[in-house]
RNA sequence: GGUCUCGUGGCCGAGUGGCUAGGCGGUGGUCUGCAAAACCAUUUACAGCGGUUCGAAUCCGCUCGAGACCUCCA
């Protein structure tokens, strides 16, 4: 049973024990999104994955400083010289000015997180305000002579590093394989070699985005950003950084290039990668234009949706799938995790109203430890889940007298049930129904409509009862008949 | 073409040398005026072929299939 958290790195590409440089602080720096258009599930899952980290750290008392940028500057169309940056590109199209594009999809992305419970992080930096420290990590790298300045352009040089370091060490590829597999794009011949990268892009007359800087008007290259910012937030070294599998290469490569090119050694202790989600049998991506937005999710506006769901919902189907793990998207998958929260969510609801008996009929002191267990084994959320649905059907035996626990073991599964449905992995139940006031309200009516549906029923006036019961549906109110009375249930 | 990952029951997904995760669906049942919901029980599996082993879904090899990265992508 593994009492120590373990992290499987993709630098080593095996599990390694966690341990922080500075203990109890600990720095976790995830690339964020290029906020050029609403994010879609392809988004929510590092959002999640790293949410998950982020809370199970600190539950296990780090002092954590999460960072997670917004990429708004520098990430181009293509690699090629004649790229286009993306959010400049969206502003021309809709005739807006960058600094608007940025601010409306960072808006809305903020507000597709929040429903989905993904905390804040820490520190959420953005490229636009970190020009001044990027530029002097150009000018860093140029001097160790690991770049050269070309038209008003910076390259980084890939073979002088690899004298030096390893390019290639995270995403497992050697230099020659690259020259010999790269293939030809327009506007590279200002390169050396076609696999060095830019650290600084001179600016063409109709760029928007630009900056002065030593080597004229231009702008920062994409993968320096994310070196320049958790330098600046977390230190020439820090302990986990996290991304997208399809990030691993090139820009995580070239982020640890820049890292050994300006400060002589690598940037983070811990690599994470999580998979892709798919969309029959292909990865969701913008290029393939197979993406469906998170906002389309939560109204169910996209011809591949048979209806709506919940964001959290969402994040119980990531949180279902190990964050390693590729997880295929079908209505019908989504629909099986909708099913499933709500029993979770149920079970919890019926924990609250347990009776206790004299004694307990099974063990459930170890439910803890074995969910702790899975989730230092590389945060294993799946086993975690597993674990819980096992004792649900525990606590439902006990609803239903066929078991018994003591109040000791209630309270005991009461506080793991919080601990890890809520506290770590962000599943609890959303209360955002009437207030209060109207709540009580409410439940004063239907109590009346109950009571006079139940009188019906006495009288065998069906009529009346059915009535009832389909006009409250029609509202979105469920009517449950139970062995002791009638309850009911605000669906949607 | 190169690098890598993966092929688990109707579906989604864990596990990874021996003790058959879990969810959804299906089926049977409890409950019920009926229904719904809920709950209980139950069902089928490790792509194929070889090899290692007392024993493999799990290790090795081959075959077939799928995907990712090599260009922007979470």
């Amino acid at each position: 049973m593994a009492t120590e958290l373990h992290i499987y790195n993709s630098l080593t590409r095996k599990k390694e024990t966690f341990r922080p440089l500075n203990p109890p602080f600990t720095g976790l720096y995830v690339c964020g999104p290029t906020v050029y258009g609403d994010a879609h599930l392809g988004h929510a899952r590092p959002a999640v994955t790293f949410d998950l980290v982020f809370r199970y750290l600190r539950h296990l008392g780090y002092k954590v400083r999460y960072v997670r940028n917004i990429t708004d500057v520098g990430h181009l169309e293509s690699d090629a010289d004649e790229g286009e940056d993306k959010i400049a590109k969206k502003a021309r199209i809709e005739q807006l000015e960058p600094m608007e594009v940025v601010q409306y999809y960072s808006d809305r992305y903020h507000a597709d997180m929040e429903k989905m419970h993904v905390l804040k992080p820490s520190i959420e930096p953005r490229a636009s305000g970190h020009i001044i420290e990027q530029i002097e990590m150009v000018k860093a790298i140029l001097e160790a002579g690991f770049a050269y300045e070309i038209n008003g352009s910076v390259y980084f040089d890939v073979q002088k590093y690899n004298q030096q370091f390893h390019y290639g060490k995270l995403s497992g590829r050697s230099v020659e394989e690259m020259l010999s597999s790269t293939r030809d794009l327009d506007g590279q011949e200002e390169k050396r070699h076609p696999a060095d990268f830019a650290l600084w892009k001179k600016a063409t007359p109709a760029h928007i985005m630009r900056w002065p800087s030593p080597w004229g008007e231009g702008f920062p290259g994409w993968h320096l950003e994310c070196s320049a910012m958790s330098a600046r937030y977390l230190g020439e070294t820090f302990d986990i950084h996290g991304g997208g599998m399809d990030l691993l290469f090139p820009h995580h490569e070239c982020e640890i290039a820049q890292s050994n090119a300006t400060f002589g050694k690598d940037s983070a202790q811990y690599w994470m990668h999580n998979n892709m989600i798919t969309i029959e049998g292909q990865k969701m991506g913008k290029s393939l234009g197979n993406f469906i937005t998170l906002r389309e999710f939560f109204n169910g506006n996209h011809q591949k949706l048979e209806r709506a769901f919940h964001p959290l919902t969402i994040r119980f189907f990531i949180l279902q799938a190990h964050y390693r793990s590729t997880l295929d998207f079908s209505n019908e998958a989504l629909e099986a995790a909708e099913k499933g929260l709500k029993r979770l969510w149920q079970a919890m609801d019926t924990l609250n109203n347990l009776p206790a008996g004299n004694a307990s009929d099974t063990d459930v002191a170890s439910l803890a430890d074995k969910c702790y267990a899975a989730l230092n084994d590389d945060f294993n959320s799946p086993v975690t889940l597993s674990y819980l649905f096992d004792t649900i059907r525990t606590i439902n035996a006990v609803k239903d007298g066929h078991e018994s626990l003591t109040q000791e073991s209630i309270d005991n599964l009461k506080q793991v049930f919080k601990t890890f449905v809520i506290d770590i992995f962000g599943l609890g139940e959303p209360e955002n129904g009437p207030s209060d006031n109207d709540q009580e309200l409410i439940n004063g009516l239907m109590s009346i409509l109950l009571d006079i549906r139940q009188q019906a029923r006495k009288n065998k006036d069906w009529d009346t009862a059915d009535k009832l019961r389909d006009s409250l549906q029609k509202l979105n109110i469920t009517v449950k008949d139970g062995k002791d009375g009638a309850s009911w249930e605000i669906t949607k």
